[in-house]
DNA sequence: AATGAAACCAACCGCCTAGAG
DNA sequence: GCTCTAGGCGGTTGGTTTCAT
């Protein structure tokens, strides 16, 4: 009947470990590997409990962690990919429950799958004591990605439209959603099976690894191209006729050109003062969406159905990295020695794919999976 | 130099799922 | 099919460090 107790919780040291207890971790991990977590303290000599020693191994010990500050990239990375795979609340867990969590994806791991030798913990550390407090400082629901107070929006008639469009797409949304969180979640787990063999034995971070993931092209021209980082300003630069066309999308321009980055203040009062951008789709398009929102296939075409989702947009997470660190670009994606500026070079181009949602629709493009996403 | 506030981060806790029996 | 546990995850806590006054 089941297995027997991990365990007794008896005895058992907790609290911060010493250097004793990780150097007899470490010894023992590097000569037979962890194996069963349950078995290995009393193996090791330890008096903790396996999940404690799971815990340091795969947060501290590990010899492929990287440490130390966040790079604006890895920021913006962070960033990007809560706003594609969401908050875990409540409801989140009610929708993803049936899918995402069977297919055992868990957003922090999600998210490190796509920041190399970083951990989960120290991802949702750095959310919680950097990012999140920025967002709200901005007025940004850091769960929504919205603006909390209607702060960015123009008039309260494209506030009723970006709700409209934000419902009417929202299912579609979460479908692509589940789609890449599948993707990761094999992504990840096939790196589990293969860190059995490599956790013993780490390799230096392989530029071709970083090229393997190309949901990252994208974030790697937007912050590779043109875009000044210290000038958090717009890159959507859409300006269709609006004849014949539907609003559909708000996103956020600061109205800042490179020109006068150097006024560039992170302060909400300044946001306030911003105008919103809409992009205009032709009733044709919006048509395709409904149709797409029926069943048929969202993905490989290159209408921007995504563009329902509201509120945020390329300014956001320009506003956040709030030009502090601007200079530690290179330090993450750089330690590839090569890729990285080539991934620039080839998406720089075409300044449409750096906006923010554009960047998520090409991580979600290059993610998914053949099959089409499931119906909710 | 002393003190309080803020930031940081390692570790714990509780929950969930897969899988063994 | 059911029970029970191990492993894994996100949320949270609390000790430590850094900064501001």
């Amino acid at each position: 009947m089941g297995r027997s107790p991990c365990c007794d919780k008896i005895g058992l040291k907790k609290g911060p470990w010493t250097s004793e207890e990780d150097e007899k971790l470490l010894a023992y991990i590097e000569e037979h590997g962890h194996g069963s977590w349950r078995a290995l303290p009393s193996k090791a000599g330890l008096q903790r409990c396996g999940k404690s020693c799971r815990l340091r191994w795969t947060n501290y010990l590990r010899p492929d962690i990287k440490r130390g500050k966040f790079s604006l990239q890895e920021e913006q990375t962070i960033i990007q990919l809560h706003a594609l795979l969401g908050n875990r609340n409540i409801n989140a867990r009610s929708v993803l429950s049936s899918q995402a969590c069977f297919l055992g994806l868990c957003r922090w791991s999600a998210i490190a799958t796509h920041l190399p030798r970083r951990t989960d913990n120290e991802i949702k550390n750095c959310w919680n004591t950097h990012l999140k407090k920025r967002l709200a400082k901005m007025g940004i629901d850091p769960v929504t990605h919205k603006a909390t107070n209607g702060a960015l929006i123009g008039t309260a008639d494209i506030k009723s439209a970006k709700a409209a469009a934000s419902l009417s797409h929202m299912a579609q949304w979460e479908s692509a959603r589940l789609e890449a969180e599948g993707r990761l979640a094999q992504e990840s787990k096939m790196r589990t099976s293969a860190s059995t063999q490599t956790s013993l034995h780490p390799q230096p971070m392989n530029p071709s690894a970083s090229a393997a993931s190309p949901c990252l092209d994208v974030l790697h021209a937007w912050q590779g191209a043109e875009i000044d980082l210290e000038s958090p300003t717009s890159t959507l630069t859409f300006t269709g006729s609006n004849s014949g066309m539907l609003p559909i999308q708000v996103t956020t321009s600061l109205g800042i050109s490179k020109s006068n980055s150097t006024m560039w203040q992170q302060t909400c009062d300044e946001l306030e003062g911003e105008e919103s951008e809409w992009k205009f789709l032709s009733k044709q398009q919006l048509q395709g969406l409904e149709g797409k929102e029926r069943g048929e296939d969202i993905i490989g075409s290159e209408q921007p159905w995504f563009t329902g989702m509201v509120g945020v947009g390329a300014g956001f997470t320009d506003m956040l990295l709030d030009g502090s660190s601007v200079h530690g670009t290179s330090e993450c994606w750089g330690e590839s020695s090569n890729g990285h500026a080539e991934h620039s070079n080839q998406v720089s181009g075409d300044g449409e794919s750096k906006t923010y949602w554009s960047g998520i629709l090409g991580m979600v493009n290059s993610e998914l999976p053949s099959q089409p996403p499931p119906l909710l």
